[in-house]
DNA sequence: GCCAACGTTGGC
DNA sequence: GCCAACGTTGGC
C-alpha cells in the first residue's frame, strides 16, 4: 500500500465534483507532466490519497482511494499521458492547510512543501498519519 | 494579478 | 546535448 497526494483547482475540478462521482469515481486526467504520470504508473488499486486544492482553499480537503490503475488518458490522443481513476472516501473532518504543513517540523520534506508544482506526489507513511491526526482522523 | 520556480521546447 | 526562450503552475 502506497499513499499518495493530488491536486487540482478547486474551480476546474473540485473535491464536491469528486464526491459527486461516488464509487464510480473519475480519471484524474489532464496529466502533461513526466513525474507525475510516472507516480500514477505506479500506483496500486486500493493505494489512498490526499485530495489537495490549490491556488484557491489550499487545504487537504479528503481522502481518495485509487481505484483503477494507469490506463490511457481519455482525454489525450498522445499515448505518452496515462492516468488513474480514483475515488472520494471520506472528508478530512478538519482540513489540513499548506500553511499548517509548511509549519509542521515533521513535513518539512514533504513533496507539497519540497515540489510545490508536482501536481501527483508521493506520500510517506509518517506523513500520511501525521496529516491524518491533524485533520482529524483516527485511522489512517 | 504578479512573479518565482520550474518544466518543456527547439535552435544550434 | 546544451541552453535560452517560453509556457505553466501555484503561492502570495
Amino acid at each position: 500500500m502506497a499513499w499518495w497526494l493530488f491536486k487540482s483547482e478547486p474551480f476546474k475540478w473540485s473535491w464536491a465534483m469528486q464526491k459527486k462521482k461516488g464509487a464510480a469515481g473519475e480519471e484524474w486526467d489532464g496529466v502533461r507532466n513526466y513525474q507525475a504520470r510516472n507516480n500514477m504508473r505506479a500506483m496500486k488499486l486500493g493505494d489512498k490519497g490526499f485530495f489537495y486544492h490549490s491556488n484557491e482553499g489550499l487545504e487537504i480537503v479528503g481522502i481518495v482511494e485509487v481505484c483503477r490503475e494507469a490506463h490511457p488518458d481519455s482525454t489525450s490522443d498522445d499515448p505518452r499521458w496515462e492516468c488513474v481513476d480514483i475515488r472520494a472516501v471520506c472528508d478530512m473532518p478538519r482540513p489540513v492547510s499548506l500553511k499548517a504543513v509548511k509549519a509542521n517540523p515533521c513535513l518539512q520534506e514533504m513533496a507539497l512543501v519540497t515540489s510545490m508544482r508536482l501536481s501527483v506526489q508521493p506520500v510517506r507513511a509518517e506523513e500520511w498519519r501525521e496529516i491524518c491526526r491533524m485533520g482529524g482522523l483516527s485511522a489512517g
